[in-house]
Formats: structure tokens, C-alpha cells, sequence
DNA sequence: TGCATAATAGAACGACCGTACTGTTTTACG
DNA sequence: CGTAAAACAGTACGGTCGTTCTATTATGCA
């Protein structure tokens, strides 16, 4: 059978991958040098390089590894909430507090919105791909939370997640660049906002109580 | 007295610099180079190096036009109308409609924003004042509308631009990254709901009538 | 312990970058 | 006009980049 345990070409693969995955989120995948990752990894160039068929190929296996992270401490854990409103608050509140973590750092998700806006090519058919992904479960969270009556009926949702993507992005936008304090809160606030708008009204709540919550379905 | 007419070094220079807008709008500041704009321009490297003392030089000199048109687009048009609400209207919607044609070349204020959150020097300097100039008019702008009556006297300016930020970044990321249609009617609509949560509520406009309601104007 | 093979180093190549220097052409004013 | 200065072209330098090739070292199984 195939050697199971890892033979030390993998670990110092996965050794250069975290270390690119650091560099990348502060300078960006497409600021991403294989002679600066060869000094703070004190390899050479080529030693490297060996380990990545070409520069594409190791900013995908980095953008990879940046997903699998953001699906650990966003994605999964949320999923494990109740479905509606408690589940959406888990993915705002997790995706916030991962952001406001890569402050510091950069988020290359937003960071790779911006490079590949107009850049073709694998890489941005795959952050492209990852970003819709993560929209999409976004979207059909919402969808559920108004399915279940947490959520007015005429809610959309493709303008709700579209507004908490706008939060987001602002976030790391005036902490990260303006460098401006106080911007978390405002996040926060904004999607409290974003949910008293959306939220099933407390007079209609109240006014025909447990009949709303279990008639209404549908948007699309 | 000095020479008043334009030499004809000015005049290669700004159509130097109408190209270096181009090109840096699509491939971001970072990205110009100036190989690439003497081939657009034809004219040799150093023919194009010599009107700017060094490429810094000729970043910040791009950002300046940028900042121009902007100003001449958006912030003096609006300027023009009534102070408050219809102000606060036609800053918002000259934004997104200049963000909608950039679309298709970038906006320089975004896609600078993810390229120097962590690149001191100059050019970093120069836009970062140049975003929060933007930043505080529409703060100015939120302030006087709350002072005129035309928003809640408990409205926090800071939040309220900073949504107003945040819907304008995702109709970047959603319309120029992801390539959704619809994304500008979904920035109108946030924009609409933002007003409707800190707009004058209906019974506290009735409830004091006269002083409030000859302030207020309607949502056209 | 041997030995095939994986893992890494080192040097070199061609391409592109910003910049400096040196001519050559063009402009514009007395 | 003529002529000084401005505008521009051409070339070259040092640097970094991704990538390739070859040589050397380290690993891991028989």
C-alpha cells in the first residue's frame, strides 16, 4: 500500500504554504515573491519553487488554504446553529470577528476582489468561485430565515447579503486603510440596523401571532 | 511677465496623464508602469520619465487628477443643491452613478484603498486625505440634514457614512469583481432603507407639524 | 547498511522594471 | 531669422522577477 505518513517534502510544503498565505495577506496573492517566501522560509529560490509547478499554482494552493481556514472559522461553525436568525447572526458575528483578526493582516478575499477585478485567469475564476460560494450560503440562510418567519416575506435576499457584504467591506475597508477606530461597532450596529428592517415588525408579530410564523413561505 | 499660453510640454504632459489615469483605473496604481504608458503614448520611456521626476511622482500626480474629476463629477454638482436631505441625495446618487461607469476602468479611491492599506509613503498619505475629505463632506452633509430636521436628531453621522461607504464598496465588489447585473438598483435600495431608518419618523413628524414637516421633504 | 529517489541548492537566462546619461530634434522667443 | 532652451529618443545599468537546468545533499525503504 502507499505510505501514509507524511514524508518531509509534504511538511515543509505545508510549512511554505502558511508562510505564504502570511505574506500573501499582507501584500496581496499578486505581491506574492517567491524569492521573498525563499528568504523567510531560508530556502532558495528553487527549493521552493520545486514544490509548485509554477507561481499560479502556488497562489491557488494559497487561496485554498485561506478558504479552508475562513469555512473552519466561519462557515462550519455557524452551520452547526439553529436554521433562520440565530444561524445568520452566528455567520455576521464569526465573519466580523475573522475580519477584525485580519486587520492586521488583510483579508484576501476583499484584497483579491480588487486585484483580479480585471485580471483573467485561474485565480480569479477560483476566488471568484470561492466568494459566490460564500455569498450563496449567505443567501440561503436568509432564505430560510424568512421561510421560518424570522424574516418578513418580502424580504430579498440577494439585497440583504448584499448589504452585509457592503458592512463587511467597510469594515476593512475604515479599519484597515483609514485605520479609523470604532469600526467594528459600526458594523455591528449597521447589521442590528440591516435586521430591524428586515425582522418580522412587532405589532404584525403580535397582531396575528403564531399564525404568521407558520403560513408564510415563499419569496422566489 | 511670464509665458501664459501652454508650452507644448504641458500640453504632452496632461494627455500623458489622461493615459496614466486610464491605465492605473484598470490595473491600479501599482500596476502603471511606464514602459507600458510610452507605448500607449508612443513615445520613448524616457521621453514620458522625464515630465515626472520619478514614478511616485507621477502616481501622485494620476491620484491629483483622479481627485479632480471626482470633486467636478460628484462633490461640486451636489454642493449646488439645498442643504440636508436633497444634498445627501445627490451626493449618493452622482457617486454610484460615477462608480456605475467605472464599472468597466475601476475606481481609484477603492482599488487604491486594498493596494496601500499596508504600503506607507507618499502615495498612501495622499490618498488616505483625499478618501476622508470625501468621507467628511457626506459627514457634514448627514450633520446638516439631521440639524435641519430633515433626519432623526439621534442619528449618528459617522454610522450613517459609514453604511452609505459600505453599499457603495459592494456595488464595486458585486458589479466590477463578481459581475453581477442588478448590483447598482441594489445599492439605490440600501440607500433608500438607510434613509427610511434614520429619516423622521411619520408620528413624531405629525406630532410636532408645523416646525418639522416645512423642513422635511419628501423621498422623491 | 546500501541505494534509489526525493528534496534542496546554486547558477544562469530572458524579460521587465525604474532611472541616469548622452545625444538629437523641436520649439519658441529676442 | 538665429539661437538658447525645452522636449524627446536611444542606450545602458543595476535590480528583481519567474523559470530552467544541473549538481549536491538528505531521506526512507530493502
Amino acid at each position: 500500500m502507499t505510505t501514509k505518513h507524511l514524508r518531509k517534502g509534504e511538511l515543509t510544503r505545508a510549512a511554505i504554504l502558511d508562510v505564504a498565505l502570511d505574506l500573501s495577506s499582507r501584500d496581496g496573492l499578486e505581491g506574492l515573491t517567491i524569492g521573498l517566501l525563499a528568504d523567510k522560509m531560508n530556502m532558495s529560490k528553487s527549493g521552493v519553487f520545486a514544490h509548485f509547478g509554477s507561481r499560479e499554482d502556488l497562489q491557488i494552493e494559497v487561496l485554498k488554504l485561506y478558504h479552508q481556514h475562513f469555512e473552519e472559522e466561519v462557515f462550519y461553525p455557524s452551520m452547526r446553529e439553529p436554521r433562520g436568525l440565530p444561524r445568520l447572526r452566528s455567520m455576521f458575528v464569526r465573519w466580523v470577528k475573522r475580519v477584525s483578526v485580519e486587520i492586521a493582516s488583510g483579508c484576501i478575499y476583499i484584497s483579491g476582489a480588487a486585484e483580479y477585478d480585471d485580471r483573467p485567469g485561474l485565480i480569479r475564476e477560483e476566488l471568484v468561485g470561492m466568494v459566490c460560494a460564500w455569498q450563496d450560503a449567505l443567501f440561503r440562510c436568509v432564505k430560510q430565515a424568512t421561510d421560518l418567519g424570522h424574516l418578513r416575506a418580502d424580504t430579498d435576499p440577494q439585497q440583504m447579503v448584499y448589504e452585509m457584504y457592503g458592512l463587511v467591506l467597510a469594515l476593512h475597508h475604515d479599519a484597515r486603510f483609514i485605520k479609523r477606530p470604532g469600526s467594528i461597532d459600526r458594523a455591528q450596529t449597521g447589521f442590528e440596523r440591516l435586521l430591524k428592517s428586515y425582522q418580522t415588525e412587532p405589532q404584525l408579530q403580535s397582531s396575528t401571532p403564531s399564525k404568521l410564523a407558520s403560513a408564510v413561505r415563499k419569496t422566489a
